[in-house]
This record gives C-alpha cells, sequence and structure tokens, in this order.
DNA sequence: CGGCTTTGACCTGCGC
DNA sequence: GCGCAGGTCAAAGCCG
C-alpha cells in the first residue's frame, strides 16, 4: 500500500498521512467566512495508488462517476467562496487524522484520479480510457525516477490529493511557494499541465495544475506528497497572534 | 543579482 | 524494437 510505502521512504514524512480513502467535498460549515475576490467551488479528492480492483468499489453504497460528482458537488454545494489564502494541504492532514469520516466532509467514496483527470480528454473509446489510466499510474508511480535517470532506482508513490476547483487563476494560494519546473502539453487536452515544486529546502512536495477540456473553468491541482515545514503565510499571518499570547501568558 | 518562468531535450515505461 | 506519452532537467531569459 501506498501509504506504508510512504512512511517507510519518506525522510521527510513527520507529516506521514493515515489512509484517507474517501472523496471528499468539504460541506460549508467546514469553510471560512467568504473573502471578496476569490471565488471557486472545490472538491477534493484523496488518492491513493490502489490496485484496480479496489477502485470497483463493490462494497461501496454510492457510486458516482466524475460526471455525477461534478453534479452532486455542485448541487450539494452551492458556489464556495474560498478566502484567498487557504492551507489546504493542512486542512486534509487534519482531515485525515480525524478520521475517514471527519466532521464537515461528506463522505463520497474514492474514485481514481484518472477518472477525474479522464473527463478532461475526450477519449476515442472506452479501452483507450483504460490505457490512459494505466499509463498515467505508471507515470505516477515512476515519474520522478524517470526524469533525467538520475538514478536509476524506482521513486516509491506518495500521497496524492487532487483539488477540483472552479476558478479564473490557475493557482490555488495555499500558503505555501512554488517554483514551476515544467509544462508539458496534455494529449486531449488543448491546456498544458503544469508541474510545480515547494520552493522550501528540505521539502519534496510537487503538484500538478491542468484545466478540465470539457469544462475550462475547472482547474485540477494535483498534490504529490506532504510539507514537513509549516505553511509560510500562514505562519506570517498567526505570529502577531502569537506574540500577544507569549505576552499575555506572562501574568 | 537572486529567484522564478519558459522551453527544448532527455529519460523511462508501456503498448503494439 | 519502435513510437508515444508523461515527468523532469537545465540552460536561457525575464523581472523586481
Amino acid at each position: 500500500m501506498e501509504n506504508q510505502q510512504l512512511q517507510g521512504d519518506e525522510s521527510s514524512s513527520s507529516y506521514a498521512l493515515p489512509s484517507f480513502p474517501y472523496f471528499a467535498v468539504p460541506t460549508p460549515s467546514l469553510l471560512p467566512p467568504p473573502s471578496d475576490d476569490q471565488h471557486s467551488t472545490l472538491i477534493v479528492t484523496a488518492l491513493q495508488q490502489q490496485p484496480s480492483s479496489a477502485c470497483n468499489n463493490d462494497d461501496l453504497p454510492l457510486q458516482l462517476g466524475p460526471d455525477q460528482l461534478a453534479a452532486a458537488a455542485a448541487a450539494t454545494v452551492p458556489p464556495l467562496i474560498l478566502p484567498a489564502m487557504v492551507d489546504w494541504s493542512a486542512l486534509l492532514q487534519q482531515a485525515s487524522l480525524m478520521g475517514p469520516l471527519a466532521p464537515g466532509l461528506l463522505q463520497l467514496q474514492q474514485p481514481p484520479l484518472e477518472s477525474l483527470l479522464d473527463q478532461s480528454g475526450e477519449n476515442d473509446g472506452g479501452g483507450d480510457a483504460g490505457s490512459s489510466s494505466s499509463s498515467k499510474e505508471k507515470a505516477a508511480k515512476g515519474g520522478g525516477g524517470a526524469a533525467g535517470g538520475r538514478s536509476g532506482k524506482k521513486k516509491a508513490s506518495r500521497p496524492r490529493f487532487a483539488f477540483q476547483t472552479r476558478s479564473v487563476n490557475d493557482i490555488l494560494d495555499d500558503g505555501y511557494r512554488w517554483r514551476k519546473y515544467g509544462q508539458k502539453a496534455v494529449k486531449n487536452s488543448e491546456h498544458p499541465r503544469s508541474y510545480y515544486r515547494c520552493t522550501h529546502h528540505t521539502c519534496n512536495v510537487k503538484k500538478q495544475v491542468q484545466r478540465l477540456a470539457k469544462d475550462t473553468s475547472i482547474v485540477v491541482t494535483t498534490y504529490e506528497g506532504v510539507h514537513n515545514h509549516p505553511c509560510e503565510k500562514l505562519m506570517e499571518a498567526l505570529s502577531p497572534i502569537l506574540k500577544q499570547l507569549q505576552f499575555l501568558s506572562q501574568f
């Protein structure tokens, strides 16, 4: 299983995620108060590289396709208004630590990332979707080791979370600093996929940003790995409060 | 000048 | 073995 690999291989896995096999839609109660300009709807997916049989979800009561999920999200979560800065990684960590059914998270099911991203592609046929899926999974698992041939060793897969957001901006301001290290045209999609890496020296978190071909207003952001450092912007915002608390605690 | 983006090249795995 | 697709590198250029 992937999480086991993560905990075994990641030197920086102090925030190693427990199992979080749910497709989660944050309900409004979980959301911060509205802000002025950054409007977006959000779907969060916890991704795990599991055997394809595990994705059948025969034992799960709810079976929704990507389109249905999007519709369900639209129905259950009317246009969410997000603040300019949301630490979604931390939110997910917190949610996962609270257990599989964190308060405020609506359990649906765990769709594979491929099904999410395949919405973007006008597949030539059903069989094509399958091959595309396996191709993406392969890339996700071996991508790091593949590039540049720096090490022949296969890189262990890491937890991945896909955020589906309706936003004009490609980049979600999650409070972390990212450096773009690549951009790639994706088959069956007119929009390229962008690759980002966390700029923190010891942090190896990556994210991919891609727009859906079918609905270009939706941005799919896929996080890979877990930050091993605090969110800079969050700390910046909190530091005055912390200082005040420290000051008050003296009395 | 440092940090970031752009972009072509390169590498790997998979399917045929 | 070859071609394709995805992921990454790294040099060059841009920007504050």
